[in-house]
DNA sequence: CTGAAAGCGCTAACAA
DNA sequence: TTGTTAGCGCTTTCAG
């Protein structure tokens, strides 16, 4: 037959519909016995709530809001794309999107933009964070108040948010030494790392990956000094370039911030046959091309569109008093190569 | 304000529910002249149909039968299980899943096990193809009677399934070409590639963009005769075993089918340092063992729980007489090292 | 503390 | 050809 509903619940245990509405919903007035009394019955009749009726009665929208860093990272502007094409069919099932932008690494901007959601106008919060004590706060706050808040693509660890969508960055920085040692076994010599900035806890956590993996497994290529580029194009192909022209030992770039259109710049005016393996961090426009074209050997992704569903399902689940399943909604850490672009 | 509702396209079109009913889901019975005002209503209100709500009153059920090789291939073992784990959250959403099994490689069983099934008993099927006429008959003859039909894993190209579910497998070919390649720079040789056989598709068109990807980008590298292994762990050892004997110029191996058990065990007789890099399909708890110890270098994966999910979104899509959106639908080519492991 | 009744947006008899 | 009415499973007043 077909799924109990309310009513054989409340036929079995004596009650009204009310009244089973009330446990279902523990609302208070209901005396503990029948209380009692409507639990089993639903325990017998295996009874499972039909969400789908429960928000059309209640005419539920879920209002989500995201916040993003503004600016030029491509990456970030992908992800604002995605989630502007997922508005309409998000309408359809009844949630409804917000954007906002905040500039980047700028926790104080940040923290007031997360102060400034109202409850009654939001019921979940998705956050690409800053890691920052007053970043912190205010999802404490955004929490204390009954609105649900996961972080996207950057965690805020130790803080009171509910899940964490995005990759761990630790298992991308191996990858890409596990990458970088094999395609360049056939000429030892040392590995440039390209960051944005060791005051992020992403590139931190994938330098932490790649030299553990490196050292490890690939003894014989050494690393050399760090380069910081601020995840800023020219900055960085200016530094790159330097690092190149004065050290012709080095035979792989890892970049694993922003700023691939640089390393793109940096690494193609070199002669091909003199051009170090490079392996750069999320796939755009600029990355692909130059994967296409051969000057990046292989990228390490993380699937926008998959961030922004999970980040949905999450934050519905989680405005409705569930839970997210972690493992099935796991964000992976995906390569690139030439051949397997979508 | 919220969304338009049929009350609101009645009452602009100034007639009553029913008719907005009728014309929403072109039943007959309805004057041309009405049909076009009710019509100009939607237009002008952009109203856009509840399906939640539809499908309560309807007590809809989108009853989905899935069909799978049977025997011990751990991938579609793990398809199953996958597909079994997602059944309880299905119910929920009000999709009823069933699963039947049927030999391996076997269309005529496959097309009798289609043949069987009755559109008053089933909504959608999605099938893991053997690609034959008589399949492709029974697929038509299910189209025929109103069901909607998708591929999974393996395609059946030029029949009527409405969409394919899997990856792209020349694409998974040359991925695998190019990882080999690059990780084989540093020591010339063949390589060697075991199929199940060359009459399933799926292997035909690995091996073609392998073929593809290593005569153009690694001339140096030549690949030695194909071994078919029969996706049997027990014959692939046997086989491979012997080719790697008798030709120590390997130093590449892929298998592009199954019987992952029986490349590890050949590959990992050999002393440490005569070993090939190996590159396999499907990512399973054997190939993960392997990718840990080191036996095997990288395994090329399709996402069985993403296309499970994909599989049921698209057939209760085209159950409902919508499409799927194949972009966003897509399944990639997976690549998986040691180190990225989910 | 509990129940009756109306309604969410849409569909499906049954009349007219 | 069109309209009225009674639900689908659940929530929400408002009485009692």
């Amino acid at each position: 037959m077909s799924r109990p509903t309310i009513h054989d619940v409340a036929r079995m245990a004596g009650v009204s519909l009310s009244t089973v509405d009330r446990v279902l919903n523990d609302r208070e007035g209901v005396r503990k016995s029948t209380q009692i009394r409507v639990s089993e019955a639903m325990q017998r009749l295996g009874y499972e709530r039909n969400l789908a009726a429960a928000n059309l009665s209640r005419r539920r929208l879920y209002r989500l809001r995201f916040v993003l860093p503004s600016g030029s990272n491509a990456f970030m502007r992908g992800l604002e794309t995605c989630l502007r094409e997922r508005m309409a069919g998000a309408a359809r099932e009844s949630t409804l999107i917000e954007v906002a932008t905040v500039p980047p690494f700028d926790a104080q901007a940040l923290a007031a933009e997360l102060r400034g959601i109202d409850a009654g106008q939001v019921d979940g919060v998705a956050v690409v964070a800053t890691d920052a004590t007053a970043v912190r706060v205010a999802v404490r706050d955004l929490r204390a108040r009954g609105i649900a808040v996961v972080t996207l693509v950057s965690d805020l660890p130790s803080s009171e948010r509910q899940h964490f969508v995005g990759i761990d960055n630790v298992q991308a920085g191996r990858t890409a030494a596990s990458l970088l040692g094999r395609f360049c076994r056939w000429r030892r010599g040392k590995m440039a790392i390209v960051a944005g900035s060791m005051l992020v806890r992403d590139h931190v956590e994938r330098r932490l990956g790649f030299e553990q993996v490196l050292r490890a497994e690939f003894p014989d290529q050494s690393i050399s000094a760090v380069i910081e580029g601020l995840d800023d194009q020219d900055i960085v192909e200016e530094r790159l370039a330097r690092a190149l022209a004065e050290d012709p030992g080095i035979v792989g770039v890892y970049s694993l911030g922003a700023g691939n259109r640089g390393i793109s710049r940096a690494v193609s005016v070199l002669a091909e046959e003199s051009r170090p393996s490079v392996v750069v961090h999320e796939l755009t426009r600029f990355s692909r091309d130059a994967l296409i074209d051969g000057v990046f050997d292989a990228v390490i992704h993380q699937d926008e569109t998959r961030e922004i569903d999970v980040a949905i399902r999450a934050l519905r689940a989680l405005a409705d008093g569930g839970f997210v399943d972690g493992a099935a909604e796991r964000i992976g850490v995906e390569v690139f190569l030439r051949d397997n672009l979508p």
